[in-house]
DNA sequence: GGAAGCATGTAAAGTGTTACATGATTTT
DNA sequence: AAAATCATGTAACACTTTACATGCTTCC
């Protein structure tokens, strides 16, 4: 009966459940915080598929209204724990994409002229730059609370980001350096 | 009338073509051996996009059968010159994203246990390496010859993608060895 | 003769984004 | 009193993936 028939986004949602985050909202404004550099996600993916899940008993919700207001929380039920444990021990190899435009325009930059494209290397560098300070100061601060509540691996995938976007940063920077130097790539 | 009405695979698609790269099977050839890392394409998406092109003008077809098999190459037209090189020059900030299932699960990794946690980490890192191994068989090679054919950028955007890739490598390797060291990471 | 590669597409299902719509509560 | 935040959702559209369907040509 357990088969692996959930996408990482209801993995996603479940592991937030458990973590003790309760409400759509929540879920929706922790991935803003925490999960958003390498899966994101939105209002409209976040309901249906806490409906979904609670449909096929991995959750279960009830309503609990703060004055007026109408809201509704969920826990993690017994299969919801089991799938999202076996989905977190599974040797399936895990997707992995990227969807980067700026480096599709570097692939066709040898259309520009140098000057144009010394300046779209520039504007990948800047943006690189700008991602690096937006995570360091967005992201990184709020993983670093996490081992305090005894979890050390939401600050390593954290640093994973951060590290990558400076890295990131840095690699465009060269580049950037070798075109105005006019010079080819040093081997 | 040149408003930016095309989304990167378009442009992904006007950018093959303008190299030389003629029909929809060719062109979903050489994304799997160059793009591929950073913008991925499929047959499904690749001839409505060839159709969607033509209807608006930015690239004119004409069959060229090979023998009795049917054949349609595109070439681009003087709109779709100007709509890529205006793309390349735009200073809107490119789209980027990442869609990362190993890093969702090492966030959420404090729920397993530490042979557990280890072995998922493991698994992260056989799987970079085998990108990065797979990534310097399959593509570096190819990109390596581009120079020779006057073009510079294809090879400085490979050369991100196996550098990214023995990084991420590298990194999932500490992190491992942390790990079974049992201690902190040091700073 | 058979396998691999060339070449083009469609259909269905699934996923994801954007915009819209609503209204209560809390903070300034 | 206004603005920000909490909270939940729907509708329309866009995009993507998977599977299917077909048939020719070249290489072994």
């Amino acid at each position: 009966v357990s088969v692996l028939r959930l996408n990482p986004s209801g993995y996603l949602i479940l592991g937030m459940l458990r973590a003790g985050i309760s409400t759509g909202y929540a879920i929706k404004r922790a991935v803003d915080l925490s999960t958003r550099f390498f899966w994101a996600t939105s209002f409209a993916q976040v309901y249906p598929e806490l409906a979904r899940l609670e449909d096929q008993g991995y959750i279960a919700g009830r309503d609990e209204p703060r004055g007026g207001r109408p809201r509704k929380t969920y826990r993690v039920t017994k299969k919801g724990e089991r799938a999202l444990d076996d989905w977190l021990r599974s040797s399936r190899v895990p997707a992995f994409e990227f969807r980067d435009e700026g480096l599709l325009r570097l692939f066709f930059a040898d259309a520009l002229s140098d000057d144009d494209a010394i300046a779209l290397v520039k504007r990948l560098r800047e943006a690189a730059e700008h991602a690096d300070r937006s995570f360091r100061e967005d992201i990184l601060p709020l993983a670093e609370s996490a081992p305090a509540q005894g979890m050390r691996f939401p600050l390593d995938a954290a640093r994973l980001g951060a590290d990558y976007y400076s890295w990131r940063a840095k690699w465009f920077a060269q580049l950037q350096a070798e075109l105005e130097a006019g010079g080819r790539p040093k081997s």
